[in-house]
DNA sequence: ATTGATCCTG
DNA sequence: CAGGATCAAT
C-alpha cells in the first residue's frame, strides 16, 4: 500500500506483471504480460469456453498423443480445411477415460469401423464446435504463434465452414433431448458469437487505445532524463487517461457480460431446465449420458476431496469431466460458470445456489434458506444440515456431500479460484465481489469517515458493481469499524475512570498513546498508512464524549451512547482522492 | 415494505 | 467479520 504512489504497477512494464501484484487481482488484464495473451484469447477461454473448454482440452491432449484418426471419416468435403483439428478434437484422455467404462456409446477408437456412423456424427459435432472456436477469434495457436493474416484468413474459412455445418446439423444426429433442440442451440451459438463478436469490436478498440497509452507511457519512461518537467504533466495526462481506460474496458467488459448472461438466462436457462431430469439417479445415466457433455460442459461445484466434510464453505475446485467423478455420482447437475455469474448478477456473491433451475425442486423445497427470504439471510446451509433433512434414507455421506454441492456458500475464494483458471472472469470477479483489498481499503477509508453515505462508497469503490449484496456488505464493513471504534472508546473512558481521572483534558489520544496502537491496529495492521492527525481528534473527543457520559452517569440511559453516536458522525471529513484509485492498494 | 444502525452472538 | 434480531425512519 503506497497511496503517495498510487500506480506504481502500472510503471513497471519491464518486470513483466510478475511483480508483487496486489493490484493485479483486480485489474489483472493491465499487466502487460496479461495484456499480450488472455485478452486477446479470453474469447476462446471465458464465456464461451466453459461450453467448449473439453473441446481444447481434448485437443491439447491429442496433440501431445499424436492419437489420429484417419481422414476419410470427416466425411463433409467443408471441414477439409480443419480436417486437422477435426481429428485432432477427438479425446484421447476422454477415449482413454472412457475405455474403461465399455458400453458407452461414446466408446474409444480402438476399433473404428465398428463406430464409423458414430463416428461421423462426432466427428461433425466436433467439427462443428472447433470451427465455432475458431470463427469466434480465430485459433489461438495461430494468434499467438502464426501471422496474423493466415489467422484472419482461417477464420473467414471456418466461418464458411461454421455454415456449412450448420446445414450438416440437420442431418439426425443423435437421440438427446429433442430433435429441435440441436437447432435452437445451432441458434444461440450463433447469437452468443454474434454477441461475442461485437464484445471483441469493442474490447480491440479498447487494447488499442490503452496500447496506444502504455507505449506512450513506457517512451516517457525512456526518455525521463533526457526530458525536462514537462515530463511530469505528460505522465499525469497518460495516467488520467489510464485510469479512464480501465474504468472504461471493466464497464464495456461487465456490460458485454450482462447482455451475454442476459441472453444466456433467457435461452440457456431453458437448456438446463431440461437438464432436471438428471436429478434422480434412476435418469442418470440415461439423460446425462457423455453424449451431452460433447456439448455444454464446464464446472462440476465440488468440495475438495481433502477437505472435512463438515466444512461451512466448500471449496469450488476444477471440474472433473463427469466420467472421471471418482464416485460417478454424475447426476449431481453441474454448476455452470455462466449459471454462477448470472446468479452473482442477480444476487451476488454471497447467496447459495439452491434457487438455480439447474437444482432439483426438491432440495430447493426442503432448503427452507434459499427460497423468499432476501439475499442476506439465504447463505450457510451446511453439508450437516442437509445431510439431516434432506436424505435420512440410506445415502452414504459422500452422496450427501455431492447432492449437497450446489448449496455451497460462493465466496470471493471460490469465484477467484474460478478466475484462476479463466483470465477474463479474473479481471471481472472482483467487479462482482468485495475482495480482502477492498477490505483493507474500506479500513483505511474509516480514518476519515466513520459514517460514509452509500455514495461515498459507490464514490471510493468504483471497481466494484455495486448491487444491493455489495452495498450491504460495505455498510456493514463500516457498522463492524464504528462498533470496534466504540467499544474501544468506551473500554478506555471506563478504564479511566477506574483509575481516578477527573479531567476531561486528561484524556487526550496521541501516536503513542494505547488507544491509539489498539485502533491503529485494527485499522492500519500493516502500519503501512499514516493515520490522519484529523482522526487522532477526532478519537479524543470520541473518548471525551464517553468519559463525560459515563462520569455523569448518563450510561444508565439505555440509549446513552445515541447521543455521543450524534456527535461523532458529524465529525467526517472528505476521504483523499487518492482512494478512488483502484489500484491505490 | 425497505433500508440502515445498533446490539448481540459465534 | 458475518448473521440475525430489533428498532426507527422512510
Amino acid at each position: 500500500m503506497n497511496l503517495s504512489l498510487p500506480d506504481q504497477n502500472m510503471h513497471n512494464p519491464s518486470d513483466g506483471g510478475l511483480e508483487d501484484n496486489k493490484a493485479g487481482l483486480m485489474i489483472p488484464c493491465f499487466r502487460r504480460n496479461m495484456y499480450d495473451e488472455p485478452l486477446i484469447s479470453y474469447s476462446n477461454r471465458s464465456i464461451i469456453s466453459h461450453l467448449l473448454r473439453k473441446t481444447i482440452h481434448n485437443k491439447k491432449a491429442l496433440d501431445e498423443s499424436h492419437f489420429y484418426l484417419p481422414t476419410s471419416t470427416v466425411s463433409s468435403s467443408t471441414m477439409a480445411d480443419s480436417s486437422q483439428e477435426d481429428q485432432s478434437s477427438v479425446s484421447s484422455k476422454d477415449s482413454v477415460a472412457e475405455s474403461a467404462s465399455p458400453g458407452r456409446h461414446l466408446s474409444t477408437r480402438v476399433s473404428p469401423e465398428e463406430d464409423r456412423p458414430l463416428s461421423d456424427h462426432l466427428q461433425a459435432k466436433r467439427a462443428r464446435v472447433e470451427n465455432i472456436i475458431r470463427s469466434m477469434a480465430g485459433s489461438p495457436n495461430s494468434r499467438l504463434h502464426g501471422d496474423s493474416e493466415r489467422a484472419e484468413s482461417d477464420t473467414r474459412e471456418a466461418r464458411e465452414a461454421y455454415r456449412e455445418n450448420k446445414r450438416k446439423q440437420m442431418l439426425p444426429q443423435h437421440q438427446e433431448g429433442s430433435s429441435s433442440s440441436s437447432s435452437s442451440k445451432d441458434e444461440e451459438c450463433h447469437k452468443l458469437k454474434v454477441q461475442l463478436q461485437s464484445m471483441q469490436r469493442i474490447l480491440r478498440q479498447l487494447q488499442d487505445k490503452f496500447l496506444q497509452v502504455y507505449n506512450q507511457d513506457d517512451a516517457v519512461h525512456e526518455d525521463r532524463d533526457d526530458t525536462d518537467r514537462s515530463y511530469l504533466t505528460h505522465q499525469r495526462g497518460g495516467k488520467n487517461l489510464q485510469e479512464t481506460l480501465k474504468h472504461e474496458l471493466s464497464k464495456a467488459m461487465s456490460e458485454s457480460v450482462d447482455r451475454v448472461f442476459k441472453k444466456l438466462s433467457s435461452t440457456g436457462l431453458n437448456q438446463s431446465s431440461h437438464q432436471h431430469v438428471c436429478h434422480t439417479p434412476e435418469h442418470r445415466s440415461e439423460a446425462c449420458s457423455p453424449k451431452d457433455q460433447t456439448e455444454a460442459l464446464s464446472l462440476v461445484v465440488r468440495k475438495p476431496p481433502l477437505s472435512q466434510l463438515s466444512s461451512v464453505t466448500p471449496t469450488v475446485k476444477r471440474p472433473y469431466p463427469l466420467h472421471q467423478s471418482p464416485f460417478q455420482f454424475n447426476y449431481s447437475t453441474p454448476l455452470h460458470d455462466s449459471q454462477m455469474l448470472e446468479h452473482l448478477l442477480k444476487y451476488g456473491p454471497h447467496t447459495n445456489f439452491g434457487g438455480l433451475p439447474c437444482m432439483p425442486p426438491s432440495m430447493d423445497r426442503t432448503s427452507p434458506n434459499s427460497v423468499g427470504l432476501p439475499w442476506s439471510m439465504r447463505s450457510k446451509v451446511t453439508s450437516s444440515h442437509l445431510a439431516h433433512h434432506h436424505h435420512p434414507s440410506g445415502l452414504g455421506p459422500v452422496t450427501v456431500d455431492s447432492l449437497c454441492l450446489p448449496h455451497v456458500k460462493m465466496e470471493c475464494g471460490d469465484l477467484q479460484s474460478i478466475a484462476e483458471r479463466n483470465s477474463y472472469m479474473s479481471l471481472n470477479i472482483s467487479f462482482y465481489c468485495l475482495t480482502p483489498n477492498h477490505l483493507k481499503k474500506a479500513k483505511l477509508m474509516f480514518f476519515y469517515t466513520r459514517y460514509p453515505s452509500s455514495n461515498v462508497l459507490k464514490t471510493f469503490f468504483p471497481d466494484v458493481k455495486f448491487n444491493r449484496c455489495i452495498t450491504s456488505q460495505l455498510i456493514k464493513w463500516f457498522s463492524n469499524f464504528r462498533e470496534f471504534y466504540y467499544i474501544q472508546m468506551e473500554k478506555f473512558a471506563r478504564q479511566a475512570i477506574v483509575d481516578g481521572v477527573r479531567d476531561v483534558k486528561d484524556m487526550s489520544i496521541s501516536r503513542d498513546s494505547e488507544m491509539f496502537r489498539a485502533l491503529n491496529m485494527h485499522y492500519n495492521k500493516a502500519n503501512d498508512f499514516q493515520v490522519p492527525e484529523r482522526f487522532l481528534e477526532v478519537s479524543e473527543i470520541t473518548l471525551q464524549e464517553f468519559f463525560n457520559a459515563i462520569s455523569t452517569a448518563k450510561d444508565s440511559d439505555p440509549s446513552w451512547k445515541k447521543a455521543i453516536y450524534k456527535v461523532i458522525c458529524k465529525l467526517d471529513s472528505d476521504v483523499p482522492d487518492e482512494f478512488k484509485s483502484s489500484t491505490c492498494l
